[in-house]
DNA sequence: TATTTAAAGGATAAAAAAGTCTTTTATTAT
DNA sequence: ATAATAAAAGACTTTTTTATCCTTTAAATA
């Protein structure tokens, strides 16, 4: 669906946004540890997340990254799928062809535009506080837990 | 969404399709070709599909590919999609963790559960069958179609 | 101002996916 | 039987994606 990057980049803002809430930058190195991700590959994408000025960062001592916590709940998911992966995933043809266009549709041209659609209807509502707020609440997780009881 | 592999597998299998209905065995080189693919590409993925009992496969003077004209319309979508990509596209996580489950849900899990179902269900009730019809009917397409007016 | 800290930038490496080529095997028709 | 045909098999190459490493730049603070 995603790619691996984008994979990194949306947990690495969901993680970024819970802390910023709490007016606190992250680090790189504990973006990393919290997402799962690693590190260097991640902090290629949050550079590229930085220059489409969805994530600001800070260099030297106390710096990091934060998402400004008014920005929070107007970035939407859309955002950051685009950053990192373009806009293919809701319109490309999914059976590869150049284009998907309704002049020359693919076989599962129809099937697909429901799929389609689906996901940038998802895409374009979810913002990033909504993906927070059950991470707070520890509804939700980025990575995979390991409590005491098993690793 | 699904791999170059797959997209081609998809083509390829509607195509031969189409021609088995017509009794017409199907050479690799016409696949390729009507499904603008490249060849020897092509060749390794009908080769997974002749693995998979999808499509059956002769080799020398007048062999090639076809399916069983019986089996076109038992033959589902997610039959072809599972040899190639397998069942990650509507099991695995939308933000690549190990597992998607109830238990250690990711923050886009519900959101994204709509969507897998949704692909699931699209895979599932979709046969080969339904995919040949437009395309004999000149209402969908393999390749981009260039007429005799502009290429 | 010097030192430390942390991100940015750029080059490189490893892995996976996509694509190619050559040889072998099976089948048909002569 | 033999020649021709077409897929199977396997090794190989290229491209893209994923991941790492090292140097530079910017900011804070001591
Ligand atoms: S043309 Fe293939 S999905 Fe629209
Ligand atoms: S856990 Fe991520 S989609 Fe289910």
């Amino acid at each position: 669906m995603f790619s691996k990057a984008c994979e990194y980049g949306i947990r690495a803002c969901i993680y970024i946004a819970t802390q910023s809430l709490s007016d606190k930058r992250v680090s790189l190195k504990e973006i990393a540890k919290e997402i799962d991700s690693p590190e260097p590959f991640t902090a290629k994408i949050l550079q590229e997340l930085v220059k489409n000025k969805i994530v600001d960062s800070v260099k030297g001592p106390s710096g990091g990254f934060m998402i400004s916590p008014s920005n929070i709940s107007t970035i939407m998911l859309r955002d950051i799928v685009f950053s990192i992966d373009g806009d293919s995933i809701y319109k490309g043809c999914g059976l590869g062809m150049k284009e998907c266009s309704e002049i020359c549709p693919c076989p599962i041209h129809n099937q697909f535009k429901i799929i389609k659609n689906g996901i940038k209807e998802m895409l374009d509502t979810t913002n990033l506080h909504q993906l927070t707020y059950g991470l707070q609440n520890g509804m939700t997780f980025l990575k995979i837990e390991k409590n005491e009881f098993r690793d």
